[in-house]
DNA sequence: TTGTAAGCGTTATCAC
DNA sequence: GTGATAACGCTTACAA
């Protein structure tokens, strides 16, 4: 069959009522009189397609003209480049997720990529469910949010030649291009400072130990405090099995409960969770920081604003986005780039909630 | 060309060393001995499709065992369906995003669909860019949080039959569905509040008013005073170009500066800017609500965490886009069903920002 | 500089 | 119940 034939017979298509009929690559081709590879020569730019001038001209003219918009289901078929990027996060209403994701969209829309944005909810099955639906060829690359400290989607990443962007948490073996921030050496600093405010009777509410971050902070705060001297008893550490403040609160309900006097500090692995220890510090009748001081991490939230302004450790998550979306697409560009890992350094940011003891 | 010989000019296609080479639904039809059109109908399930059991076991435990994955683009560009849905939005870090994002993604990953997000970063040109590029065919439909009150995206999206909800606001004219909140009895009960409270000077901190929430809110407060006798002067009404906290301090520092003494409570248009008048309030020296009392809206944020807990005005933004994102499905399922504009009640929050005068 | 032709991997619509 | 066939709309060697 020809392509004049197969063009006759696909005009006379009938018109479907509900969608408009689109224009494509053929019927600007056919338009201009020419045959429709010169018209992807023209239309996708960038190779070294030399074309005359005028005729480009023309073409663009038409293809403006007639509204042409290229599928890119056909085009995702045969380059096989979708010029999607899956992001697959816990909760995306963790106010971590959408500064980072500010980042990612900005390096990805300038490179002419979207963001295919899964949310978990911290199931583990959907990890890996979205990322099975992702590489569907749906997406050219994924940038990993809930990476464990062995995760079953970085692994199969690694089999299926998907490249993979780790951010905030990274696995502990595997060889694995990541974005994060130097929680470890965050968190150690935050804890020497509290140490330094006197403080020796230590609460902390830690985040799951699968994670690299809740292994890291978790860490950092015991360094920092043993620096100074300073222990956490074990009766003294709860841990959250999400990052949410509603578990912040239970979480510091419990450790409250264990014994008649509160710490005289709480240390928890984020903000978020810091926030929900506020409450309960409340609901309990303590004040904060004039009974328990209260500390978190990432500097989300209005801080600032907080009563009272809570110490945290800031993070430039914009950034840790942006620096994950250009490695990802130079990683997509050479797949055999070495896997590195960027790190981000976390800055003090002392407040009111952290008091002297 | 037959498919047996397509099939073997396929096989001994060289094995690219970085991709894993991944099965295709030939290589199981094949494996299993049954015409490619048997695999299809096994694995597409929905269709009244009358395969034999134990063929179809069989098929499906090959697949398996295969580790076939299908090709989207391939399945798209045959069905012209990708099971992609578009996201619109200003500023993903606008916390309103991400909780109403919670709900869409909730009811989409049920269905079998992804979102795919753009982030306009509040800038107009890219919003009709990011819709041509998501109607390439590469989303079945579009929620659109950046809807104007005359909006060339709704335009486009009507003449090329793309299935658009829109959430949060609305157009003023044009036929399209939209999930929303009652933003003008929601402001008009707030600002009956106010006036209740006994303020009598009101200064107002409002939104854009291209955008159908800027306009109703003004419009709410206004009606809400003058209920009460209540008007707000001409030079205690500023507006935000954004809303963002620092164009909410900004305006702040606006509205104080043009008179001798600050007006007795600020009304904004929503939380974040809000929160950024509490920091020029505190910047100039004012305490809240002591010498100035101040309402936001929306319910993000920590709001009942901040100093003063800020009076707000309640919306169950997950519930926003969980209802958006089933009304959009229905529309794709049946692009004639009437555009039918979803109204969330919202609930006011009094709290301490708001003072008796 | 432009045209030719072959396919990317799937599914819809027929036959049998 | 299963098989054959023809697209879906685009890209890209290669030929001219």
């Amino acid at each position: 069959m020809s392509d004049k034939e197969k063009g006759a017979s696909r005009t006379s298509r009938p018109a479907r009522p509900g969608k408009a009929q689109r224009a494509r690559l053929i019927d600007v081709a056919r338009a201009v009189a020419v045959h429709p590879s010169t018209v992807s020569r023209v239309l996708s730019e960038d190779r070294d397609a030399r074309v005359g001038p005028q005729t480009a001209a023309r073409i663009r003219e038409v293809a403006a003209q007639l509204g042409y918009i290229p599928n890119a289901s056909a085009a995702a078929l045969k380059t096989s480049a979708t010029h999607l990027i899956g992001v697959i996060v816990h909760d995306i209403a963790d106010p971590v997720y959408p500064r980072i994701l500010t980042g990612i969209e900005r390096q990805l829309a300038k490179a002419g990529y979207m963001a295919v944005i899964g949310n978990t909810g911290f199931d583990p099955d959907a990890e890996t469910d979205m990322f099975a639906k992702m590489s569907a060829r749906l997406v050219d690359g994924v940038i990993l949010g809930t990476t464990r400290l062995q995760d079953p989607v970085v692994r199969r990443a690694g089999e299926e030649g998907v490249p993979l962007v780790s951010v905030l948490r990274r696995p502990q073996d595997a060889d694995c291009a990541a974005v994060i921030d130097d929680c470890l050496s965050g968190m150690q600093a935050l804890a020497q400072a509290v140490a330094c405010a006197g403080h020796r009777d230590v609460g902390v509410i830690a985040a799951p130990q699968h994670l690299s971050t809740g292994k890291e902070r978790l860490a950092g705060i015991l360094a920092g405090l043993r620096a100074h001297g300073v222990a956490v008893a074990d009766d003294r550490l709860v841990f959250v099995p999400r990052m949410t403040s509603e578990e912040g609160e239970a979480a510091a309900q419990e450790l409250l409960a264990r014994r008649a006097t509160p710490p005289s500090v709480i240390m928890a692995v984020n903000d978020r969770v810091a926030l929900g220890a506020l409450r309960a510090l409340r609901k309990t009748g303590l004040r904060c920081p004039h009974d328990v001081s209260l500390t978190g991490y990432n500097e989300t939230h209005p801080l600032d604003l907080i009563d009272p302004p809570l110490t945290s450790v800031a993070i430039d998550l914009d950034r840790v986005g942006a620096m994950a979306a250009d490695r990802l697409l130079a990683l997509i560009d050479n797949p055999a780039l070495p896997r590195e890992v960027d790190r981000i350094m976390p800055e003090l940011r002392l407040r009111a909630s952290l008091a002297q003891r």
